[in-house]
Formats: C-alpha cells, structure tokens, sequence
DNA sequence: CGCATTTGACCTGCGC
DNA sequence: GCGCAGGTCAAATGCG
C-alpha cells in the first residue's frame, strides 16, 4: 500500500503546517479496494503498492486505485500546477545575508566568558570559527522545492527508485524511535533531496520525502520498473522486482491535456510519477474505479494482479 | 585510492 | 530572547 501525498497541494489547501505533522497512521492502509480514503489533509486517493516483502527491499510498482473525481483536490491539482510562488514564499526572507556574522559574534561573545580555554583550545576553536567563515554565504531562503512525501510498506529504508543518491545526514526525530536519513541525488547539478523515515505508527512503513526535480535521466534504469518494462497495461510490468520509477516531485503543465505517451517512464527526467501520468492520461478511469468495486482488477491484466499479488 | 556512510557540531526557523 | 527541533556540513571512518 502506498499513499502519495504532495505538499503542494496541503499548501494550497492551506493543510501544511510542518513536514512533521505528516500524519503518517491516517495513511495506513490496507485500504478496501472500493474506499475512498480522504486524509486529514483532504487529499483522497487509494493507491496500492504491491511490495516484495519477501525480499524486504522495496517495491514492485505503484498502483493509483482512483480518486475521489468529485473532490477536487487531488485531480484537479494535478492538473492544476501550483508552482510555488517565490513571492509569497520569501515574503519573510530576511534581507540580511549576515546572519552568519551575527551568529559569530554571539560566539565570541561565549568564548569571552570561558577564559579558561586554552591555547590549544583557543586554536581550535579559531579554526572552526574561520572554518565556519570561510564558508560560502547562505543564500537567501529559498523558496521550497515541491515535494512528495508517501509511504512504503518495505522493510529496507533505502529503495532503489534508480537515482543515485548520497546520505548526508542523518537525524533523530522527535516522537519516533526511528532516526531520518537525509540524502542528495549525487549527480552534478542535481539538487534532488529525499529524506527517508519510518513511521512511528509502524515500522514496516518507509516515509520518503522527496525534493525537488531531477534535471538530468535517471542513470540507472530500475530493474522492472515501469517505464523500463515492455509491458505497457499502463502500470507497468512486475514480478521480482525490486525498484520502481520514483515520482518526480514537480508539478508542471506537461500534464494538463497532455498527449498521452506510453513513453513517458523512460527513465527520464519526465516530472511526474508515473502513475499520476497514467492517471492523467485516463481521467476517466479512475471515475469507474470509484464508482464500482473493480478497482485493480479493471486496472491490470490477471496475469500482472496475479505477479503483483503473489498472495 | 576513491567514494559512500557515519556522526557530532553547527545553522536556522519557529514557537513560546 | 531563548530553547527546541529540523536540516546541513564536513571530518572521520569504512569499504570495495
């Protein structure tokens, strides 16, 4: 089972608070198939994720069981790029890039009262105070980049969704026994976040966040995922797989009225999930699918529900 | 040796 | 202003 949740459309809803009040149980599943599930964030949607469990690692591929047609919040906003405004979004943004300086001083201001360090002591802290200085300048806050955030029932924290990535933090977060990892996309130029956390709910549920849009194709095709598979019933061919094509965290006009493309998942730098594109691609799909119990089984072939559905 | 990960320190935003 | 929590940096370390 998998939720996708894009704060984009909690923002426009005026939902998002903080990342943190991600209420990851309200998007526990399983879902019954014919249920639509309106989050505390207003987003309906049923997605279905068949994971390789088994393997602990990760996915087989991401179904979108419907949305909810008459609610416009999801449907509509995809269709509806909400491209953050950078006006409204450093409204706040302090006009002074000093605030490093600033900090510094508060930091000499310490270092004043312990006039017990020593000089080894001093020398060190020295270095880190030029260390510190010697960096580049914080840029102005930046407006934040879109992000996805769902939910993965897997046992490995880390999926393979066919970028590559370097972890460059690690976090404990509050409320959870369970730390955050922090990681980058490593191609040059790409400046592509995800943060990777276990629900505190449940365990065997991977939260990734991921932020902003890859400028560059994916330089490993993920092996069986959808856009790499022939099979084309439109959520891709599986079985044994262990990676999937991670939703590109952006929001752009590509979508509305767009030629479908079976293409699409090429492992590309295409913008959006594949499945949201699958569901763009056939809005009147997801209309049945709400209306009637047929749900995956109207989606795919028995033969995929069966390798997606070992069980 | 080069790259990835770990981890403690630091920075920043936000709420009180 | 202060403290807290999230996010990032970068040196140290590990690994192939």
């Amino acid at each position: 089972m998998l939720v996708v949740v894009s704060d984009q459309f909690m923002e426009k809803r005026g939902e998002l608070k903080t990342e943190n009040s991600m209420p990851n149980s309200t998007f526990s599943g399983p879902f019954p198939a014919n249920t639509t599930t309106t989050t505390s964030y207003g987003f309906p949607g049923i997605f279905d994720m068949p994971c390789d469990g088994d393997k602990g690692s990760s996915l087989g591929f991401i179904h979108l069981l419907g949305i909810q047609d008459d609610n416009p919040s999801l449907f509509d906003l995809f269709q509806t790029p909400v491209i953050p405004s950078p006006a409204s979004e450093v409204v706040n943004t302090p006009a002074t890039p000093n605030s490093l300086s600033i900090s510094s001083s508060s930091n000499e201001a310490a270092n004043d009262e312990q006039n017990k360090t020593t000089v080894e002591e001093e020398d060190e802290q020295n270095q880190k105070k030029a260390k510190k200085q010697l960096k580049p300048k914080k840029t102005p806050k930046r407006p934040r980049e879109p992000r996805f955030a769902f939910m993965t029932k897997s046992e490995a924290d880390h999926l393979d969704d066919g970028y590559r990535w370097r972890k460059y933090g690690q976090k404990a977060v509050k409320n959870s026994p369970f730390p955050r990892s922090y990681y980058r996309c490593t191609t040059a130029g790409c400046g592509v976040k995800k943060r990777v956390e276990r629900s505190s709910d449940d365990q065997s549920i991977v939260v990734t966040t991921y932020e902003g849009t890859h400028t560059h194709p994916c330089p490993v095709a993920p092996r069986g995922s959808i856009g790499v598979m022939p099979d084309s019933s439109g959520f891709g061919g599986i079985g044994g797989t262990s990676s999937f094509v991670i939703p590109q965290p952006q929001f752009q006009p590509y979508f509305h009225n767009s030629i479908p493309s079976l293409g699409f998942t090429n492992a590309t730098n295409s913008p959006f999930p594949t499945f949201f594109q699958e569901r763009q691609f056939y809005p009147s799909l997801s209309s049945s699918l709400l209306r009637d119990d047929g749900l995956l089984q109207d989606i795919l072939p028995s033969q995929v529900r069966k390798e997606a559905k070992p069980e």
